[in-house]
DNA sequence: TCTGGGGTCCTAGGACCC
DNA sequence: TCTGGGGTCCTAGGACCC
């Protein structure tokens, strides 16, 4: 194997080293972490699930409890007939199927657990890169063009790897290329346990057998629709013609085409700020009952509403979602004329929000808020600003000229506003 | 895959401003 | 009174990601 170091021979602009490290079934591993003995047996962990039932859908499967069929995002029902819940004890005795060869562990999603996992994670790889963008709980990518070369960076991925599995306990699988996109799909390639190491010229053959969905934002719809033009691979979507995906998709189409030809000149960073909150619940069934839906908004505010005050996050739009069978979502928002910090505003307009669904069958709800400014921060570089409307106006510019309903003092924003 | 939860970004139309 | 053009914000829906 021949490397060159790229960033001596590049001839335009420096090369990035990303490496792209995407923990394996990870809530399944720590499901592991903290009970051994699920280790080398099928596991199954579901969301919406708790221990006995059948609802819920899965949120990780193991590769045993891959095995036999069960998929990411199955319905826990569907997954329980093609692998069975293991008869249990409590430790006392034997249980009466011990004969559990062809029966797995379900577990329901405990993500405070996952997080602590995640930030463990976090740690090392916060020490073995300049920059580290987490993505999702178990998914981060890195550049370590400062601390590595071409040559080096398969033996600094190995020990990132090791790292992680010596020091946490979970395994992680690793990418490592040029852009961002190209070390999402190397992580993905050698999994589980996987280390892919793509190096600057050799992205675009790389990617060229890979289906199109493989590319990032190539989705089901997408991806479909670019079959019927004819493009199965992404090496047929790095050969098609740019403006054609911009005539169909918009701009994505143009970035699709420029990740397929292994073209992203995105820069690792990290996450910024994030723009809302959510919190969402679907029922067992549709239900008509609306006092009941009500009823689970009203919690869900709650938790949003408590979420956004652990974060110091004020808000300045609260909206609901809505999912009515057979699977059509609706959503409501409403602005306010500053940000604010107000549990019982969040519930008074969501439920408001909710009355134009009063006959509907309702299948899920969910409550977010937006427009998040964040206060703890920059307490610093807004001295002369005390006043928390000061601020606001300071934070999203002037708000003068919208009109009469928005020159209210916050402190006038009640449940009587509406 | 008849469907869980938490996010992001883009688009399109309407209101409103200059 | 009609016509013009540029810009922002808001809401709703859709696709996508993990």
């Amino acid at each position: 194997m021949t490397r060159h170091n790229a960033r001596l021979t590049s001839t335009n602009s420096p090369e990035q080293i990303v490496c792209h490290v995407d923990m394996d079934c990870f809530y399944a591993a720590c499901e592991r972490l903290r009970e051994p003995e699920l280790r080398g047996e099928p596991v199954v962990v579901g969301m919406g699930y708790e221990d006995g039932d059948d609802h819920g859908a899965v949120a990780t499967a193991s590769y045993e409890a891959r095995a036999f069929g069960v998929e990411s995002a199955m319905a826990i029902s569907e997954a329980l007939e093609r692998l069975p819940r293991r008869a249990e004890t409590d430790g006392t005795g034997a249980s009466e199927r011990d004969s559990a060869e062809e029966t797995g562990y379900y577990r329901p999603v405990d993500m405070d657990y996952y997080e602590s996992v995640s930030e463990d994670v976090r740690a090392i790889l916060r020490d073995s890169a300049d920059v580290v963008r987490a993505v999702s709980i178990d998914e981060a990518y890195l550049d370590v063009t400062d601390r590595t070369d071409w040559d080096g960076v398969e033996g600094v991925a190995r020990d990132l790897k090791a790292r992680i599995e010596s020091a946490v306990g979970v395994v992680a699988s690793v990418g490592v290329a040029p852009t961002m996109s190209a070390a999402k799909i190397a992580s993905d390639a050698d999994k589980p346990d996987g280390l892919v190491v793509v190096e600057p010229g050799d992205v675009r053959e790389f990617l060229a057998p890979m289906d199109v969905e493989a590319v990032h934002n190539v989705g089901p719809v997408t991806a479909r629709e670019l079959r019927e033009m004819g493009i199965q691979t992404a090496g047929d979507l790095a050969d098609s013609d740019p403006d054609r995906l911009v005539d169909r998709f918009g701009e994505r189409g143009r970035e699709i085409y420029r990740f397929a030809r292994g073209e992203d000149a995105r820069e690792v960073t990290p996450r910024d700020d994030p723009k809302s909150f959510s919190r969402e619940s679907a029922f067992s069934e549709p239900v008509a009952d609306i006092d009941l839906v009500y009823e689970r908004v009203r919690t869900l505010a709650t938790a949003v509403a408590e979420r956004a005050r652990r974060e110091s996050a004020l808000y300045q739009t609260i909206g609901i979602k809505v999912v009515t069978p057979p699977y059509d979502v609706h959503t409501r928002a409403r602005s306010l004329s500053g940000p604010v910090d107000d549990p019982d505003l969040v519930e008074a307009i969501a439920t408001d929000l909710l009355a134009e669904f009063d006959d509907a069958r309702v299948r899920k709800v969910g409550v977010r808020v937006s427009k998040l400014s964040f206060t703890d921060r920059e307490q610093a570089s807004l001295d002369g600003f005390d006043d928390s409307d000061e601020q606001a106006g300071q934070e999203q510019g002037d708000r003068s000229n919208r009109g009469p309903e928005h020159t209210r003092d916050d402190d006038q924003l009640t449940l009587s506003d509406f």
